[in-house]
DNA sequence: AGAAATACATGACGATGGTCATGCAAAGCG
DNA sequence: CGCTTTGCATGACCATCGTCATGTATTTCT
């Protein structure tokens, strides 16, 4: 084909998002490539024209989505005051919207655990946790930092917490205490 | 052998250790059922003696594991003055220690999102974070629930972030937001 | 138009996965 | 003391895994 430069990196694109969105569904190790390329529209030999190992797209899919994440929020932080941003960002992370769509939760309520144990991601993931930290910090009453640790410590467990429970008004109960935590009420 | 049933009984025990150690550390579907029962000192083979299957003995470990952590802050409510008890289950749980050894740590925060994808194990998940939610609860200050509820959803993002992320600073830092948090200081 | 480059498909490899049928050795019953 | 029960080992099964060598078709450059 040779379908020019561009047509690769929309496939590359492409892995990355079927990748992605079956990591988050089922979980790293129970997607095998086959599986990716399949959702992807490709049969599973040409994969390795893309990446390096498995490993390596991992990597890049848990890196570079959650860094997406962090450009979302310093977004909304930049375009809208400082309350209303912090409302914005905090609502639609405990919406129930976000709870049930596994496939495109936050990587690190999806992903979080599985993460950790590769540690390549690891600097990356940093790098974005510090950016949304800071993005958070920036809208928190006071802009004060220890407030926006407590807000996204306690939104990662509000949502892990709400996927575990199999009753949906206990997970309605985490969620608001964590909006409270939050800062918002 | 026939090593009455009590043996069996002990190597039943074995064989869940082996795996909620195994699976803690490397995940459930990195595990297979061979090196579960090597980890517990037998061979693969004699695995269908004592679980249907892996997908039940995944369910066993994670609900035992939990219920087991439930027990102990019962336990601990239960022996000990409301403020004591908070500050002995939060700093243990927010121990540096604890954030090292996942082979040991919380069931939440190692194998959460894994569970929360096997609806099987989710009920009597749910049943253990109730008690757990109950037991924060009596030794909060007021004996809020509310109060509790934003202690333990704190409480599991910081452990998942601090895991995640690569400087030992910044995880001390959710760390002792997340301290705060659960009306401590 | 022909050649060269390249995106992706086919198909195969060894390893490892979960599962189960079978064998054996030890322990209690008679 | 021998029979039977039973805890666990051996070994094999088929599927699936990650990886890669090779083939093919298509497009752009000369």
């Amino acid at each position: 084909m040779r379908t020019t430069p561009e047509r690769k990196a929309e496939t590359r694109e492409r892995i990355l998002g079927a990748a992605l969105t079956l990591f988050r569904t089922h979980g790293v190790d129970a997607v095998g490539v086959d599986a990716i390329m399949h959702h992807a529209g490709l049969t599973h030999g040409g994969f390795y024209a893309y990446f390096a190992s498995k490993e390596a797209l991992v990597a890049e899919a848990a890196t570079s989505a959650l860094s997406r994440s962090a450009d979302k929020w310093e977004q909304i932080v930049s375009d809208t005051v400082a309350q209303n941003a912090l409302a914005r960002i905090v609502d639609a992370y405990l919406d129930p919207t976000h709870i049930a769509t596994t496939e495109r939760g936050c990587v690190l309520t999806t992903m979080g655990p599985e993460v950790a144990r590769r540690p390549g991601a690891r600097p990356a993931i940093t790098t974005s946790i510090r950016r949304m930290i800071e993005a958070l910090t920036r809208c928190v009453p006071g802009r004060n930092r220890q407030r926006a640790l407590r807000a996204l410590t306690s939104m990662v467990g509000a949502v892990v917490l709400a996927r575990l429970v199999d009753d949906s008004a206990l997970a309605a109960e985490l969620l608001a205490a964590s909006r409270r935590s939050a800062g918002l009420r």
